[in-house]
DNA sequence: AACGCGGGGAT
DNA sequence: ATCCCAGCGTT
């Protein structure tokens, strides 16, 4: 408890509900229903992740596994071909294993309680407690990263911020926060104000319902939230092989330990496999042209960045070569239908415009 | 409690 | 380049 005078509360809560439905969002595609399974879908797919890329994803999602079941009884390849661009593929994974979980453990219906939804895979006490408010209208906090700026600003003074229990602080202040009444609302309101208004920079305090109380607008405080001392990425190469054979090129599945877990990349050599690539390709009887390199790449994951650099091979046989495991010929029009990272898009993009040029 | 996760978009 | 995003799982 932090002490919070109950009539600032009550304010608190107030202005934000009413704000959100006057001024708040309410077509969002997760906003139509009280589905469980849909809103726990969106709200997955919206961790760490902006809803205008999620708006997309989602609506095909539902589209190809409109229940519990059939997401419970796809193959997760098929899972990971609608996640294909959205990132952080381990919530897909994490989706379908919960998919299951539900399945066996609660015969297919998404269960109510906090317990039961927290110790789902991929699920935690914010994205529980956003299940909770928007399928079933419980009184439980979220703290995402607009209800943490929001509340963060607002309460300043009743924080501390740089202590290292600060992120407790903050969800035993969202918890004293949540209102008796209209917790849809007030949530959604947290976070449409997050959005639209209090926003990292440059926020909109004019227009906020907030600014008459506000800590950190009264005292012309800009930037109260703790910057996260960012880390230089470590840099690694990468040699990856391009064979083309018309429209087809070779996709390997990448293994479990590796980045991209189950996903289809391009097979991967070393320097020195690179050097005796020719030779090792005719010791296949393997038929191929000229090997050209394409524009070096770099693609950058959330601590990494990979120094990409491709190699285009023309194949004439329609033989696969041996030496590599778990691959397949790949339609570039079928693409769509395969998991793949976006990665494979950018460097198919290199060879089909390498293709216009020539 | 701090860190890794091995993305992606906006500026 | 840098910052930010409807955070979670692990150690």
């Amino acid at each position: 408890m932090l002490g919070l005078d109950e009539s600032i509360k009550d304010w608190f809560a107030s202005q934000v509900s009413v704000w959100q439905l006057k001024n708040g969002r309410h077509d969002l595609p997760w906003q139509k229903t009280r589905d469980p399974y849909k809103i726990w879908v969106s709200e997955v797919m919206l961790q760490q992740t902006q809803v205008k890329t999620v708006i997309p994803y989602y609506l095909k999602f539902l589209k190809k596994f409109p229940s519990i079941r059939s997401l419970a009884e796809a193959d997760l390849d098929s899972v990971l071909v609608i996640w294909s661009g959205l990132g952080y593929y381990s919530r897909a994974r994490n989706l379908h294993q919960a998919a299951r979980t539900i399945n066996t453990r609660y015969s297919g219906r998404f269960p109510s309680d906090f317990e039961s939804i927290v110790g789902l895979r991929g699920i935690g006490k914010s994205t529980a407690g956003a299940i909770l408010v928007f399928a079933f209208n419980e009184r439980f906090s979220i703290l995402d990263a607009n209800v943490k700026r929001v509340v963060t600003r607002f309460f300043y003074n009743v924080l501390d911020v740089g202590a290292t229990h600060s992120i407790n602080q903050l969800w035993s202040l969202v918890d004293d926060l949540v209102p008796s009444e209209g917790i849809v609302e007030y949530t959604q309101g947290l976070m449409d104000l997050g959005a639209g208004i209090c926003k990292p920079s440059a926020p909109i305090c004019e227009l906020c319902p907030l600014n008459k109380h506000c800590y950190a607008y009264a005292r012309g405080l800009f930037d109260v939230n703790q910057k996260p001392k960012s880390r230089q990425k470590s840099v690694v190469t990468k040699n990856y092989l391009v064979f083309k054979r018309g429209a087809h090129i070779i996709l390997q599945k990448g293994s479990s330990s590796g980045i991209w877990p189950d996903l289809l990349n391009f097979p991967e050599c070393t320097n020195d496999q690179l050097i005796k690539l020719p030779f090792l390709l005719q010791q296949n009887k393997f038929q191929f042209g000229e090997i050209s390199q394409l524009p070096a790449l770099t693609h950058e994951l959330t601590h990494l960045k990979i120094a990409i650099r491709a190699f285009l091979i023309e194949i004439s046989s329609s033989r696969r070569p041996r030496l590599i495991n778990n691959s397949a010929w790949i339609h570039m029009s079928d693409l769509d239908n395969h998991p793949i990272p976006k990665v494979v898009r950018k460097i198919i993009a290199l060879v089909a415009r390498r293709k216009s040029s020539v």
